[in-house]
DNA sequence: CTAGGTGCCTGATTGC
DNA sequence: TGCAATCAGGCACCTA
């Protein structure tokens, strides 16, 4: 499933692709599932209609957000800055492929960019978790998302300050999407065996080491998955721009390794269930 | 403030 | 062989 990561890369395609290009037609594919995507708008035309003519000036991302920067070409003429953004959630297997306009629709195509020059930016998403929407450049629906582990926004400070003031489980602080943006089910699990912390630890008792060694696994972890250009596992549909997988899943340590031995000490690794998520992790690695 | 539950959805897998 | 049940997960929303 699409993480900060698997976000990232495809950010950095898209701005190689598709910053520069004009979006002459923007089309949605009219069904239950693909009206629940654009569910923000209460019409089809309140997508289409302000995308056509847009000009893509910059493509950003905020946790797991992508954030595309809209121009039009005769409005504020000298304004700095977008005038619109359209933003995309993955939601669980969303996918964005730049495709050639003649190679046929797959299933799931739900909105449709045509860029022109024989090509066009698609929508697909099987169990449609997605969302996607236009709004003003400062996307106030995104005031919610937290501070950017790889930025600089989240120094190791701000991290164990967030911290240490909260009551909760750590697999549940660096899930949630206020503290710490970007991370899902697989990159917790991955950050806490690396900080050799168990998910089900409470915040507010870890040392200042601790904390900043989950802060430096975090970062480390999130940094190694985009050079390997995400995580495509076995229920993970992740795709790049292009349709290709990453390849991140073969240094995963701990997720969906359960039953199988840890790398580290040889344990088995376990699953636990935790409010309708599983947290994968090695019982003698990680305390 | 936090915990925990539900619903949304499809495709792969498992069970009978 | 075939069909039904189960599961995976992010997020919004709800209650305690």
């Amino acid at each position: 499933m699409p993480e900060l990561p698997e976000v990232e890369v495809l950010r950095r395609d898209l701005e190689r692709e598709v910053v520069g290009r004009t979006i002459a037609g923007a089309k949605v594919q009219v069904t239950p599932n693909s009206l629940r995507i654009i569910r923000r708008h209460a019409a089809c035309g309140e997508l289409e209609g302000p995308l056509t003519g847009a000009r893509i000036t910059g493509i950003r991302r905020r946790g797991k957000y992508l954030l595309f920067d809209l121009d039009f070409p005769g409005s504020g003429v000298g304004e700095p800055g977008p005038d619109l953004a359209l933003i995309v959630h993955l939601g669980m297997s969303g996918q964005l492929l730049h495709e050639a306009t003649l190679a046929p629709l797959r299933p799931h195509t739900h909105l449709v960019f045509d860029l022109g020059g024989g090509s066009q930016l698609r929508y697909v998403d099987p169990r449609a978790f997605g969302v996607l929407f236009v709004t003003t450049p400062d996307a106030p629906e995104l005031a919610h998302i937290g501070l950017d582990p790889l930025n600089g926004e989240l120094t190791a400070k701000r991290f164990s300050a967030r911290l240490a003031g909260h009551k909760m489980k750590l697999k549940a602080f660096l899930m949630d999407q206020r503290f710490v943006a970007g991370i899902g089910n697989i990159y917790s699990d991955e950050a806490l065996f690396r900080a050799r912390l168990h998910p089900f630890r409470m915040c507010d008792t870890l040392s200042p080491a601790e904390a900043r060694r989950l802060y430096r696994a975090i970062r480390e972890v999130l940094t190694a998955a985009i050079v390997h250009r995400g995580t495509s596992a076995e229920d993970a549909q992740y795709r790049d721009l292009h349709g290709a997988t990453g390849q991140h899943s073969y240094f995963l340590e701990v997720y969906q390794r359960q039953g199988q031995a840890c790398r580290h000490c040889g344990r088995t690794i376990q699953r636990a269930r935790w409010t309708n998520r599983h947290s994968h992790f090695c019982p003698r690695c990680q305390v």
